[in-house]
DNA sequence: GTCTATAATGTGATAGAC
DNA sequence: GTCTATCACATTATAGAC
């Protein structure tokens, strides 16, 4: 905390962060430079150093606030499609395909979870662990509470939730992400709608109910 | 070919490349230095732009080199754990295993996989296109075929030995891949044992013959 | 092997805006 | 007065040429 703040307005800050993002996700930690932020920003490097103490804190600082809004955003998604289950098989590969979209579209928080994977042995051990757990993680057990809810209604026979989010997001997740090398080469929503039934075909092979068939 | 080769002894070549390759493993490609490579290689920086044209170049022309020789790799561990079927649960375990090992251990052409996953922005599209037909799709490719000479003798059950294929790999060597950040940070020898009987158990529910049970 | 050109981070100093 | 922009600056490191 001490580190990453300082005194100035609120709203500059917000600019910086918001210019940070977006330029360590178009560049990577390395090739971003606190010149190319700050002009992003619309604000002297100066004003960068005034609320940052150097480029690492500033990248662990929106690294951590990303990964937090993604997981919200990811958690929207379960809310609204597996809330209420209507076609069970339909609402799974609904949520499939949105969550890779929100994860892999471009312009979005997705660039800097490729510039993080990237830099990942440079980032303390704590402040990574820090970031799976306000992210992955997090978004993994949110789906998990799902699965379980799931499952206590007769949809799913599921033993170990964790572990069916988990192989859920392999199967319909990790093959567009690893196509697209996390967002950074784009996937035709076609593709991504393909993959997402397949997998969601073979999940319900491993924990689909016998009734529903 | 004209642009990476040149003059010189093939043995100061080979120790280019293999420095190159542990270089851009350990750094990445921005924070690789030409310096640093040419010392690591044992030769002046000079011996080094005569092999190679610059820097990119050089970094392609491993990546290339680097992808080829894991394929290989892995189709040897594809013939040794599933040529002879034994027990296949087994035999699938251990492939996994020993693939996880092999893609993700330390000193290996698994780091250079990270640096390439990790700069796939700025490489252009036919040498990556190149790189993933040399490498993951490759391995992809041998698998799947062992996959449907295994279902020709009724014990698999498979309508599509390349969707197989990727399911088998996504569930038994993705969630390794992705926690381990591609090498980058250690996961415990009895971790990916455990996760690879899961998703070996996972597979055998969607591909298993009903015989086996 | 040496040298040059370039570019990066991070630091002052000063003068102006809210 | 506090925060900001502008400019200049020292330091260091790099790619690549001679």
């Amino acid at each position: 905390m001490a580190a990453t703040s300082g005194a100035g307005r609120p709203e500059k800050r917000k600019a910086i962060t918001r210019a940070a993002t977006a330029v360590f996700g178009r560049e990577g930690y390395v090739r971003a430079s606190m010149d190319a932020i700050a002009a992003e920003a619309g604000v002297s490097k100066r004003t960068v150093y005034n609320h940052f103490a150097d480029k690492e804190t500033l990248f662990l600082s929106v690294a951590l606030e990303s990964s937090g809004e993604l997981t919200e955003k990811i958690r929207d998604l379960v809310d609204r499609h597996l809330g209420k289950i209507v076609d069970l098989r339909q609402d799974l590969t609904d949520f499939a395909v949105d969550r890779a979209r929100a994860v892999l579209s471009a312009g979005d928080h997705g660039a800097l979870g490729r510039a993080i994977r990237a830099e990942v042995a440079n980032i303390p051990a704590d402040v990574l662990e820090a970031w799976l757990e306000a992210g992955p993680v997090a978004s993994l057990r949110d789906l998990a509470e799902r699965f379980e809810a799931l499952a206590g209604r007769g949809l799913l026979v599921v033993d170990d939730p964790a572990l069916a989010a988990e192989q859920f997001t392999l199967l319909t997740f990790h093959g567009v992400a690893e196509r697209s090398f996390w967002g950074a080469v784009p996937v035709p929503d076609e593709e991504v709608g393909r993959i997402a039934a397949l997998g969601v075909d073979a999940f319900l092979k491993i924990y689909g109910a016998p009734a529903a068939g």
